[in-house]
RNA sequence: GUGGACGUAGCUCAAUGGCAGAGUACUGGUCUGUGGAACCAGGUGUUGCGGGUUCGAAUCCCGUCGUCCACCCCA
C-alpha cells in the first residue's frame, strides 16, 4: 500500500521546531509588553456561530469565511477572520465586565484568501484592545504599546502612521465628492505613496471628481509633522468642516501625549493618506511601516466605537490594535534581527553516553542537569565521542557534557562548548552551575 | 475574484525534440575519546497530473492541480 501523500491545504503551513525558536521569543516579548501595559489575556473559540462573524466589514470580507460542517450539525459554523468580532462579542455578552476592558488576544485566524508572501489562510493575530473608553489616552496608550514592542524587538526604522477618520470624512465633504463616491476617494488617496500624485490624479480624475479640488487634497496630503502649528494650519484650512475639525482635535490631543508616553517622535508621523482599508473605523486609525525593506504595514489598528453595539443595547466606543507576527518575523528573518545566543534550537545540552556500565552514570547527570533547569538532551547510543558531537553540532546545540571513563574516573565531566571550541574538566557536582554560568555568558 | 512566471531526486538546480544528470541530504556497513568526517555499498526519478502533436516529448500545444509574484483586499 503506498503511503498518502503529506501535504498541507493551500496556504497553511507547518512551523518546524528550527522556526519556533524565534516565534516564541518574538511571542513571549509580545506577551510581556502587553501585560505591562495592564492588558489581560482573553481565550475565544476558533469556531464561532456565522450569524456572529457576518454583517460586519461588508460583503468583501465575508467571502473569505471558512465554513465549518459535520455531519448532523444543527448550528451554522464559522471559523473566526479576525479577533475583534470575537471581543466585540465577548463585551456584549458579559455586561459586568469592568470598563474599560483591556484584553490581549494571541490566536491564530483564517481568511480563505489567495496565499501570497506573508499572507496565508491560517496566521497568528495579535490584538490589543481597550472597550469602553472614549479617551484619547487610550489611543496614545496604543501607540506607545505598538513603539515599546517594536523597540523591544530590535526594531530602529519604523513610523507609525496616524491618521484619522472623522478628518477623512471631512476631506471627502471639503473635495466635494458625493457621498458614495467617498469610499473610492479614501482608498484612491491610500495609495499615494504606490502610485504618486499624478497616479492618484488620474484615477480620481477617471472617477468624475474635478480636477482642481483633488489637487487642493493632494496640496493637503503632505507630510504633517504633528506639530502644532501645523495641525493649527490645517484647522484654519478645514475650519468650515465640522467633521474635520473634530478629527483634527483628536490628533492634536492624541499626539500631544505621546512624549510624556517615551515615543520616539521620529517613529510616528500624521499621515493624511493612510486610510486603511476596514470601515468600521470611527476616530483615529494607526498603521506601523517598517522602512528599510518596503515590506508594508506590520501593525494596523484604530478607534472602532461602533462595532460593540451589534452584540448590545449599549455600545461601548473601542480602540486597539493589530500586530501582525507573521510579517514582522518575515521581517526579522530578512534583516537577521536575531538576538544574539540565539540558534536553532531551544536545547541547552546534549550528555553524552558511553558504555553500558557508564549509562546510569549518564542517566544521573542528566537528571541533575534538569533539576538544575536545564534543557538538555541524552545520546541514546555508545557512539564514538566524534560521532556524538557531529549531532549536536548538527543540531545547533551549543553544549556537551563528556561524562566517558577517564573524567567519572577522577569524579569529574569535561564540558564543551561547542561555538568556541573550549573544553573544561569540572568536578562532577558543579556541573550544573558551570554550564549555567556559560549559557549566561553566552547569551549576553 | 483578475493577470503573469514556474513545476525534474527529500532539498538546491543542470540537461534548448534524440539514452536522466551534479551538489547536498538520506539508508546500510567499517571506525570505542573530540568538529558539521572519510571510505565502501546503495533508493536517489511515473520529469506534478491528464490529454494532444511527433518515428521519438522533461523540452512544443491544450487542460488540470500546485507553488510563487502582481492586482483587489489585508496581517
Amino acid at each position: 500500500m503506498s503511503p498518502v501523500e503529506p501535504r498541507l491545504p493551500k496556504g497553511m503551513r507547518d512551523v518546524l521546531p528550527q522556526q519556533m525558536v524565534l516565534r516564541q521569543h518574538v511571542l513571549s516579548i509580545l506577551e510581556e509588553v502587553f501585560a505591562q501595559f495592564g492588558f489581560e489575556p482573553l481565550i475565544t473559540p476558533a469556531v464561532e456561530l456565522e450569524e456572529i462573524l457576518l454583517g460586519k466589514g461588508g460583503s468583501e470580507s465575508e467571502k473569505l469565511i471558512f465554513n465549518v460542517e459535520h455531519v448532523g450539525g444543527k448550528e451554522r459554523l464559522a471559523l473566526r477572520y479576525d479577533l475583534t468580532v470575537p471581543l466585540s462579542r465577548v463585551v456584549g455578552q458579559y455586561p459586568d465586565l469592568p470598563k474599560p476592558f483591556r484584553r490581549y488576544q494571541i490566536a491564530p485566524v483564517w481568511r480563505a484568501e489567495r496565499p501570497q508572501k506573508g499572507r496565508y489562510r491560517e496566521f497568528y493575530q495579535c490584538d490589543a484592545d481597550i472597550v469602553g473608553s472614549a479617551s484619547m489616552l487610550a489611543d496614545a496608550e496604543i501607540i506607545a504599546m505598538i513603539y515599546t514592542i517594536l523597540r523591544r524587538l530590535g526594531f530602529e526604522q519604523f513610523v507609525t502612521l496616524i491618521n484619522d477618520r472623522k478628518l477623512l470624512a471631512g476631506l471627502g465633504q471639503y473635495s466635494g465628492v458625493p457621498a458614495d463616491q467617498v469610499p473610492v476617494l479614501h482608498r484612491t488617496i491610500d495609495k499615494l505613496d504606490k502610485i504618486g500624485a499624478d497616479g492618484v490624479r488620474e484615477e480620481l480624475g477617471k472617477a468624475g471628481l474635478s480636477l482642481p479640488s483633488v489637487d487642493r487634497l493632494l496640496q493637503m496630503m503632505r507630510p504633517v509633522d504633528g506639530a502644532a502649528a501645523d495641525l493649527q494650519a490645517l484647522r484654519q484650512e478645514l475650519k468650515d468642516i465640522p467633521s474635520a475639525v473634530e478629527g483634527i482635535d483628536e490628533l492634536s490631543e492624541l499626539v500631544g501625549y505621546l512624549p510624556a508616553l517615551g515615543v520616539d517622535p521620529d517613529c510616528y508621523r500624521i499621515d493624511l493618506a493612510m486610510v486603511r482599508g476596514l470601515d468600521y473605523y470611527t476616530g483615529p486609525i494607526y498603521e506601523t511601516v517598517v522602512e528599510k525593506p518596503r515590506i508594508g504595514s506590520i501593525t494596523g489598528g484604530g478607534r472602532f466605537d461602533g462595532l460593540v453595539g451589534r452584540f448590545s443595547n449599549k455600545n461601548y466606543p473601542a480602540t486597539g490594535t493589530t500586530v501582525g507576527i507573521e510579517r514582522i518575523l518575515d521581517v526579522m528573518e530578512e534583516l537577521q534581527m536575531l538576538p544574539p545566543g540565539m540558534g536553532q534550537t531551544s536545547v541547552q545540552v546534549l550528555v553524552t553516553l558511553f558504555g553500558d556500565t557508564l549509562q546510569n552514570e549518564s542517566l544521573k547527570l542528566l537528571t541533575e542537569l534538569r533539576l538544575a533547569g536545564l534543557r538538555c538532551e541524552l545520546y541514546y547510543s555508545p557512539d564514538p565521542i566524534g560521532t556524538q558531537i557531529r549531532y549536536a553540532l548538527k543540531k545547533g546545540i551549543p553544549f556537551v557534557v563528556i561524562a566517558g571513563p577517564d573524567e567519572l574516573a577522577q569524579g569529574k565531566v569535561a564540558l564543551r562548548d561547542l561555538r568556541t571550541r573550549e573544553q573544561v574538566l569540572v568536578e562532577r557536582k558543579s556541573a550544573a552551575s558551570a554550564l549555567e554560568r556559560s549559557l549566561n555568558a553566552a547569551c549576553s
